[in-house]
DNA sequence: CTTGTGCCCTGACCGC
DNA sequence: TGCGGTCAGGGCACAA
């Protein structure tokens, strides 16, 4: 469900609430699939019960909670992850897989299809977190440019949309920013990575950055059943123009919106503004 | 190392 | 109402 800017909506609402708070009480199921190949209940329990959250930080897609102990509560949400508070006492809904109660309220990790990841990280030892060891550069950070991602391109045969959903020239984009920034940047997907000109490394990294960016202001976009808060929706979605509009008019030359399968994701181009 | 494929899951929706 | 097929904001293991 949540790419760059679903998360970062999800970690500045959170970030007031938790920081300075103290979890009073973990609640996981040992063997839950949320913590596969990461951390043991018990140990994780050990090592977060008593500890303050001083806090809550991004990388790409992954949430981190710096704790007073020093170490890293890391978490992925998946496809379907949610995180949100409840009050104490509130019944958490199905497939909640981690609640911590906090001093005034109860934090939850609710998601169906487990294919988020609940993870910890001794201090210092972040980098060793499966899947940010090996993450890109952070897109919305000043030192991404142009040249960095001609780096990250540089060589590649792959195409340029495989390469984004990647996270290694850049992170946090998923299936509708990487759609969404190829288009801005007049980009056929499936182009090869590495056969991209400088000019159209560079248009793509400006659409990159302008898009996310745009979509942040928005509070992220809603299409099925993302919320930032408890019912509230991400507004960019109606400013999509290529992601689920198949068939429909493209927005700069009129012609059909196209759909196709890259690597098992669906893809959304025009082929008249897109080359 | 690089690239493509299949798979991990649950739930919503559509056509019959 | 069922029931099967398809699809979904992700990423990892594996094969070639």
């Amino acid at each position: 469900m949540p790419e760059l800017p679903e998360v970062e909506t999800i970690r500045s609402l959170l970030a007031g609430k938790v920081r300075g708070k103290t979890i009073r009480e973990v609640v996981a199921r040992p063997g839950d699939r949320i913590f596969r190949d990461t951390v043991p209940v018990a140990r994780l329990k050990r090592a977060l019960t008593g500890r303050k959250i001083e806090g809550l930080g991004r990388r790409g897609k992954y949430l981190i909670f710096a704790l007073d102990s020093g170490d890293f509560l890391v978490i992925h949400l998946g496809m379907t992850g949610v995180l949100y508070l409840l009050q104490p006492g509130e019944p958490g809904p199905d497939h909640t897989h981690l609640r911590l109660a906090l001093d005034n309220n109860d934090l939850v990790f609710v998601d169906p299809r487990t294919f988020g990841r609940v993870m910890l990280a001794a201090p210092g030892k972040l980098d060793e977190v499966p899947g940010l060891r090996d993450l890109g550069p952070e897109p919305l950070d000043a030192s991404f440019n142009a040249e960095v991602l001609a780096a990250g391109l540089r060589g590649r045969k792959a195409p340029v949309k495989s390469l984004l959903l990647s996270q290694k020239p850049v992170a946090g984009l998923g299936n509708i920013y990487a759609d969404e920034a190829c288009f801005r940047a007049g980009i056929d997907p499936l182009r090869h990575g590495g056969a991209l000109e400088p000019a159209e490394v560079e248009a793509l990294c400006s659409s990159i950055r302008e898009v996310l960016a745009e979509s942040i202001a928005c509070k992220g976009t809603t299409i099925r059943d993302y919320r930032w808060d408890q019912g509230k929706s991400g507004e960019f979605a109606a400013r999509l123009q290529v992601y689920g509009r198949a068939g429909d008019r493209c927005p700069r030359c009129g012609r059909k919106i196209e759909r196709t399968v890259l690597g098992g994701r669906s893809t959304h181009f025009c082929r008249s503004c897109q080359r």
